[in-house]
RNA sequence: GGGCCAGUGGCGGAACUGGCAGACGCGCACGACUUAAGAUCGUGUUCCGCAAGGAGUGUGGGUUCGAUCCCCACCUGGCCCACCA
């Protein structure tokens, strides 16, 4: 008997395959599967993942990212798909440029050498990639068009420079990627990293973000990535209102976003960003008074770091802008000016205007600096006491009303009243305000009437308005009463009769304030006893609630009162938390930006004929520290003549955001050799757009929305036919040190692929990795080096059982009908990308057989292909032996026998009241009765000869006995 | 602070999306083979209980004949974003 070799068995195929060029995709026409049938050709399948990054050695995560999403690959070939399932590489980018650095190497030398590396490793895994197509994003061939599809964005306008923040490191003196910034300190050298203004080139992406979010509904991707992605873009619906000046020697209106127009009346102060224009504008022409601190405080806010911002985060800062007065236009109050960093310059308009009853961070910012606090939203309590609460078809009152907590003359008692017909309703004295009356003397005069008391003292009002909700027993309608809450101290026991009205309609109870709180019907509890106690803070009311204090507006909801006062005070505005996108890089390792600057012409983009724009070889990789690329170092390079008037220009020396070139690749695929276009569209039709993308999730708001954003502007410009890339994406799941933290060379917890493909072979890690866990889910799962230990186990067993002499030619039916749900089970959970319940049955159908002692020749060839997508060397060395010349990889997927998944009699469970007490025996699909008889002579233990009063049936599956009570 | 997701044995996970909770694998225990260890094979393995039986899917409540699954409240953990007006 044969050993399981991996070793020998793994180099073997790899060798055969490379050479049969098993793998090649042809190209044939996309098409529906019947017509593709027809002409006797496969329908195309374009199955993507995400290339890496040639960092120079595999970790388990590219085994988990390439090998696993192979199994689906294979199993759709051998369904008669034509899959494309192409690799390549992501090649520009830091790492090479920060090796090159430290150790003195050429960016490119080592970036091809680790290539080379990687696809040997690559090799190893049996991934059945069409290396024919390998697109690498470095090679001039590929970049040269990533420099011509840049310069069609450049002519349409989407590409263009502004002066844009960037981490600068005061240090190394270079420019940071974001990536690079760790807790605002450079990732290098741990410096502070300072905000800088420098000229970047910037996409248009903003232009897209309404159809980055619209035409996500009808994809079939991860609801998760939809959101995230919403969520990122950040379309907030608002409006600009203009704020006219009070004080200013110029004319001038300051304008504002605010997605709250609803709350204009509680205006009573505008905060501008420091470095808002009309900051500058105010100083200069010395309109107010206190320029000097102003300037301080603006520069000093420049100056800030990322890092006190952070810490900062807390504590508003911020300076009056002296001289000058805004005006609110709803209220005609001037209200003040201040400068704040909470404001940022960058969204909306750089500007607000302050509501801090209704904003938690104006609220902050108004406490902090002695501000005015406006309540204009009332919140409406709905009263949920069954005898008060809201009715339908009843008409309804509008009224103001007061709430009074009364306190005794002399103990720590408060004035209390319960209903006596309804006990549940238990408040304090409280009333509606007559026309033209005073709320305090309403207050007073309620007390009196109620119980008595003639002597209340008004101290103060207790929180802010809200609007109560109830059914009015005695006058029969729904009242929404808009109530104040006062607070009064007796001054003695002076009492006047009470009418007897009110005598028969409630008690009047003394409560200590201990007694205060479990007495109260719920809607008093929060709103004014909690309010009186301090126990809630003041804070901003942030939900939408009716207007108050807001002149023609009171009483209009404020979800309605949004579009009546920004349609009368503003216009509508709709404002994205997405900004451009930076493409600008100031570094050597990167696609050149293929622009000449110009004196006379400006940038011109470098005549097609030209392209590629080769990167240059320099000595000295390091930035010479004036905020350029390490390419302005390469004189004679930059120094070119203009192509537009012929004159003295020089080269962009920026280079390209790797995330360009990851943005088109997937096109390259399709036609990855052409020389005279970036993609044929022919070509492009065959397989576009991708039908499957696989991925990890942290490009969920990065390369997926650049890629989609990139396609985008493409379709625009006629370049492709779709308008979004990918139909269908999974994002998958992370594979964890055996430690459960993420695997990490300080750590020193990471699993080297080499030595376990060495030790257990490859066909046993892709395997492991596909069981450890649902693919397609953003989870992660522990490396569990005896969990791999179990899968070779299996493998070995399925050796062993094909080094079997002689197959039974006896068929068990029992083996005959496992294969067949095997089959099923297997096919659909791969297509559902549940490798690893896949796998499990795969292992019951192996114990099955073994228990039966003998497996059928036909059904071991089944087995065998059911196994080829997880362990192709093995499969393939076991279908030799059975002496096919033929690849194993090559066969149709089995099919499955509807008749041999029925079985011949099911297990019904029997309950009795939801509880499964026994089971039984029963013909498949038995009609009730018959069960029901049976289930009753089973289960006669538990009936003891009570009344069976309900019987649920659920074929196949169970029956629940409910019995009389 | 905001958004999204998750919580099931000692561990990774399974359960046709309302129908026997714990498939499959790991680990563990016992047994066989072995001078021994390992490998292999067999049996068992949610918890309490000798058993009959009972409890049980983060906690508390609800809907239902029946809830890991649906609804409400809470607790815990993870990921992303974060002064976005």
């Amino acid at each position: 008997m044969k050993s399981y070799d991996h070793k020998r068995i793994e180099r073997k195929w790899q060798k055969e395959w490379a050479k049969e060029k098993l793998y090649e995709t042809p190209d044939t026409a996309k098409g529906p599967a019947a017509a593709q049938a027809k002409a006797g050709k496969k329908d195309n399948f374009y199955f993507l993942t995400e290339f890496p990054y040639p960092s120079g050695n595999l970790h388990v995560g590219h085994w988990y990212a390439f090998a696993v999403p192979d199994i689906l690959a294979r199993k759709l070939r051998m369904e008669g798909k034509n899959v494309l399932y192409p690799i390549g590489f992501d090649a520009f980018g830091l790492p090479a440029e920060n090796a090159a650095i430290k150790h003195k190497l050429n960016p490119r030398v080592w970036t091809l050498k680790n290539i080379a590396y990687m696809k040997k490793q690559i090799g190893s895994m049996g991934a059945s990639f069409d290396w024919s197509r390998e697109v690498i994003t470095c090679a001039p061939e590929y970049y040269k068009w990533t420099q011509w599809l840049f310069l069609q964005f450049f002519k349409k306008g989407l590409a263009y420079q502004k002066e844009t923040a960037v981490n600068w490191c005061p240090k190394d003196k270079t420019v940071l990627a974001n990536e690079q910034v760790v807790n605002g300190r450079c990732e290098r050298c741990d410096s502070e990293v300072e905000q800088r203004n420098m000229l970047q080139w910037n996409l248009k992406i903003t232009d897209y973000a309404d159809r980055l979010i619209d035409d996500f509904e009808p994809l079939d991707w991860p609801q998760q990535i939809k959101e995230s992605q919403r969520n990122w873009i950040g379309r907030s619906e608002g409006a600009i209102i203009s704020f006219q000046l009070s004080g200013a020697s110029f004319q001038e209106k300051i304008e504002v976003f605010t997605t709250r127009p609803d709350t204009l009346f509680g205006v009573t102060y505008l905060v501008l960003a420091p470095e808002h224009l009309f900051v500058q504008k105010c100083c200069a022409s010395q309109t107010c008074t206190n320029t000097k601190e102003i300037e301080e405080y603006v520069k000093k806010a420049a100056k800030k770091t990322e890092l006190e911002r952070i810490a900062e985060q807390k504590e508003k800062t911020g300076i009056k802008l002296e001289g000058v007065e805004a005006v609110n236009p709803a209220t005609g109050e001037k209200i003040p000016i201040f400068i704040a960093d909470y404001v940022l310059g960058h969204y909306g308009t750089g500007a607000i205007m302050a509501v801090p009853a209704h904003d938690e961070r104006d609220n902050e910012f108004a406490t902090k600096f002695g501000l005015p606090i406006r309540q204009v939203i009332a919140p409406v309590l709905k009263s949920t006491i069954g005898s008060d609460a809201v009715r339908e078809n009843v008409p309804q009152k509008d009224r103001d009303a007061i709430m009074c907590i009364v306190k005794h003359w002399k103990k720590d008692e408060y004035l209390c009243i319960q209903w006596k017909n309804h006990p549940e309703i238990r408040s304090f004295v409280s009333g509606g305000i007559e026309k033209e009356e005073d709320p305090v003397e309403a207050g007073q005069r309620e007390i009196r009437e109620e119980t008595g008391y003639t002597h209340a003292k008004f101290v103060r009002q207790i929180g802010n308005f809200s609007f109560v909700h109830f059914y009015h027993q005695i006058k029969e309608t729904n009242v929404l009463a808009r109530f104040r809450y006062l607070y009064f101290e007796l001054q003695d026991g002076e009492q006047v009769p009470v009418a007897k009205e009110e005598t028969d309609m409630h008690d009047v109870l003394w409560k200590k304030r201990n007694e205060v709180y479990d007495f109260l019907s719920l809607a008093e509890r929060d709103t004014i006893w909690r309010g009186f106690e301090g126990i809630i803070k003041n804070d901003a009311y942030t939900k939408s609630g009716l207007l108050v204090n807001s002149d023609e507006f009171d009483r209009m909801d404020s979800e309605e009162a949004k579009k009546e006062i920004a349609e009368k005070y503003g216009r509508p505005k709709t404002t994205y938390k997405m900004r451009d996108w930076v493409v600008s890089r100031q570094r050597y390792w990167g696609v050149p930006i293929p622009v000449i600057h110009c004196e006379k012409c400006g940038a011109v983009p470098v005549p097609e004929k030209e392209l590629p724009v080769i990167l240059p070889e320099i000595d000295d990789y390091l930035p010479a520290g004036d905020g350029k690329s390490p390419l302005a170092k390469a004189r004679e390079w930059v120094a070119v003549e203009c192509p537009q008037c012929g004159g003295k220009a020089e080269r962009e020396t920026d280079t390209l955001d790797t995330f360009v070139d990851s943005s088109w690749y997937f096109l390259r695929y399709t036609d990855p050799k052409n020389e005279k276009e970036f993609a044929a569209k022919k070509k492009m039709a065959n397989w576009m757009p991708v039908d499957l993308y696989s991925g990890g999730a942290e490009h969920t708001t990065m390369h997926l929305l650049y890629s989609r954003f990139w396609h985008k502007a493409m379709y625009d410009l006629g370049l492709v036919v779709d308008s979004e890339p990918y139909l269908r994406r999974m994002n998958r799941s992370l594979i964890l040190g055996p430690d459960g933290q993420k695997m990490s060379k300080s750590r020193g917890n990471v699993v080297d692929p080499d030595a376990v493909v060495a030790n257990l072979g490859a066909d046993t890690v892709r395997m492991y990795l596909a069981f450890i866990g649902p693919y397609n889910e953003v989870s992660s799962y522990p490396w569990n080096p005896d969990g791999v230990v179990g899968v070779r186990r299996f493998l070995e067993r399925v050796w062993r059982l094909g080094q079997l002499s002689a197959f039974s030619d006896q068929l068990s039916e029992n083996t005959e009908r496992l294969l067949h749900r095997t089959i099923r089970k297997v096919g659909e959970d791969i297509a559902a990308l549940k490798f690893n319940t896949a796998i499990s049955q795969l292992m019951i159908f192996l114990n099955t057989v073994e228990k039966e002692k003998g497996i059928g020749a036909k059904q071991w060839e089944s087995f065998l292909k059911l196994l080829a997508p997880f362990a192709p060397h093995m499969a393939e060395e076991l279908w030799q032996e059975l002496g096919h010349d033929t690849s194993i990889h090559l066969e149709r997927w089995p099919e499955y026998d509807e008749k041999l998944l029925r079985d011949e009699e099911v297990v019904i469970v029997v309950q009795i009241d939801g509880k499964a007490r026994t089971q039984m025996v029963a013909a498949p699909d038995a009609a009730e009765a018959d069960v029901r008889k049976l289930a009753e002579a089973a289960a006669a233990k538990w009936l003891e000869e009570r009344e069976v009063a309900r019987v649920i049936y659920v074929p196949n599956r169970l029956i629940n006995l409910v019995l009389a009570k």
